[in-house]
DNA sequence: CATGAATGAGCCTTCATTCAT
DNA sequence: AATGAATGAAGGCTCATTCAT
């Protein structure tokens, strides 16, 4: 049998359920989701240990839901960014710019999500999958616009490109967050996009460029 | 007080060390660190719980060895296959494939390096910082030689560029690692370098190319 | 940081405080403080072992409540006690009865205090000497309120006198003690006053008792 | 089947058994019996933790050892000391004085013997009572000279009056081991003895010092 | 005789979860 | 709905003791 919430807690009215969970992104930021206790999540949301179960099946729940609510809203923000633009290079800017902004607007949701992310963790398994998923397929859509718009080259791996893609701005979002998050990220977009479009080698200079084989995807 | 291992814990003939390090790395890379048990430990090591205080201080402690011994190991390769090629172009190639191939090899330390080190965990936040620094530095060191060289770009902002690389290819592995290591994650060398040095743009197509400023480092 | 308990532990109608403080006493005496584990403790008080982290901050703790609390306010009667009479060999009978009373009315207590009392515990020196002193401050008031009334030799050592009255009563205790409280502890009071009074031997038989030289303190 | 040593540990000659005996009892000193590790006494005594299964028999064993040899040994020279004199107020006071001067010559047996005394312990009871009766036998044999002699009076409680001398006495060394050993204990012994003898009382000054009944040990 | 690495039982403590109020 | 006291399973760690060398 499975388990229902006691309460119909999802419901978008429902403060506690928010409270709940935003307190415990920011307790699962300090602490990593391990090394935090309920106890803290419900010190900081000012409800009682108790009031916890109530809106969630448990401490993993929390976490399951930090993917499935959280989580899935910002990404799904990616999308709208990416259609807003026709240009595949806009869309590409569009879509680096803005996921750079959600994370630097939410760091707690930033930390944990980076932190998850490359646990392997089997609670959340299926969601980081799905949220990646979606963020690939965009990249791969937004790049084969631009193949087809002639302004990307036709002999990309795509699988690769849309990892070379996500890695880099993720990884310049953990330096961020490293840093204290001290220096405006959204100042990194336009230079990172330039490193995707151009590379860092001058055109030409390098002999074995031509040479590369690969399988498309 | 400092703490002195009961056992001349570190020489080279003794296995002991090494058996409990591997044992542990192979049982953090499947359940992660926090969930992983000392109990767990020892008994893929084949020894009794208690014997693991004679070569770890705790259960922290074994996490910094790994930081401290295995992974500076794995580090200190790249810096001898750089000086190998004379070249920034076969430089770049080398590291990459290296880190490829090292991360490829031992599975179970590429799981617990990729957790871990973005886990802002405070137990191995200085060797996460100096394992870090060793591969950003290493990476500026072939750019500047690549510009000097006549090779790379010298409109770059190389503190961006560094981590563009460092996290396109911990990405890569952090796909290959999730798939379950069931292709040749070496392969993927060439075809990220290639894209480092090139983009997935086409030269001149794009118009803003030339616009994009940046304060070179 | 400093601790606080998790319940307002030491409220008046908290009984499971005091039982459980009740019940280590109990164990304590039975054991030994090292010797008694929180599951004894526990199981005595007829709680789980968790519920006593509730109320205490660890095992340390609940020997430094039982100074604190339980031991504090025996020797608090003692200083009623001394007031009720006016006398100083009343006061002095009426400290060492209830002495031997509130010892012999809670065994346990009194194993424990005997016990921990030469053990140069770390944990309650303080609370140990606070206590010590206490009664040895109300011995040398009374032996001086003695010598004003020209009951008590002025040529005495006060230092020495103090622990000489303390250590006489402390020994018969712990011989009580020793014996499994068979006997009646009170009525050894004024046999106990009377040699600490007029000393064993008979005055005047002794030629050197007007020999030796003391510095009255 | 009882356990021997494994070696002829007790023979005089043998170093190894005093050199671990004595460490021990200064481990104790400072830590207290359960505190101490068999590692930390092998460390003192220079040899390994092995080494002291061969001359005990197991931890308990060495306190027992203790009191069987070297408490024993102590014990056994204050009846010489008492046999010297003639007098029954010279035994009580070489008594007394070598009571002092054996506890001040041997600080870290000073202090194990006052601990474990009063500790109630299992291991040793048997012993602390022997050491306990042959010391109460000398004070009771000595008095009893006294009152045949003249010099002390005949309306004693005898099973009161030992204590009340081996309670002050300890007292006095318990305040003096406390203090950390700073000032010179055999000093002590005459101002004691005075207050054994004569009390604190002004002859005929309290009115019921004619009163006390008791009933001869 | 001596060593000291290895063992594993046992203990303190934490904390997710429950449930009576 | 909400509370928070109570629970007890689980885990990190210590250390007396053994035994192969």
């Amino acid at each position: 049998m499975e388990w229902r919430p006691a309460i119909s807690a999802k419901d978008k009215n429902n403060n506690k359920y928010h409270l709940i969970l935003e307190a415990a992104i920011k307790v699962f930021a300090g602490h990593g989701f391990y090394q935090s206790t309920i106890s803290q999540i419900a010190r900081e949301a000012g409800v009682a240990d108790g009031t916890i179960y109530l809106y969630f099946k448990n401490k993993d729940d929390i976490l399951v839901q930090f993917f499935n609510y959280k989580t899935r809203q910002v990404f799904a923000g990616f999308r709208e960014e990416v259609d807003k633009a026709d240009n595949s290079g806009e869309k590409l800017r569009n879509l680096v710019r803005r996921h750079l902004k959600e994370f630097q607007a939410d760091r707690d949701m930033a930390l944990v999500y980076q932190a998850v992310t490359r646990q392997h963790n089997r609670l959340v398994k299926k969601e980081i999958k799905e949220m990646s998923k979606l963020y690939l397929d965009l990249v791969v859509e937004i790049v084969e616009q631009g193949q087809a718009e002639g302004l990307m080259r036709k002999d990309l791996y795509l699988s690769l490109v849309k990892r070379y893609i996500l890695g880099a701005v993720e990884e310049v979002i953990n330096t961020w967050l490293l840093s204290g998050g001290k220096y405006d990220l959204i100042s990194m977009a336009d230079p990172l996009i330039d490193l995707f479009i151009r590379g860092i080698g001058i055109p030409g200079a390098f002999q074995q460029d031509e040479a590369i084989q690969v399988n498309s995807q």
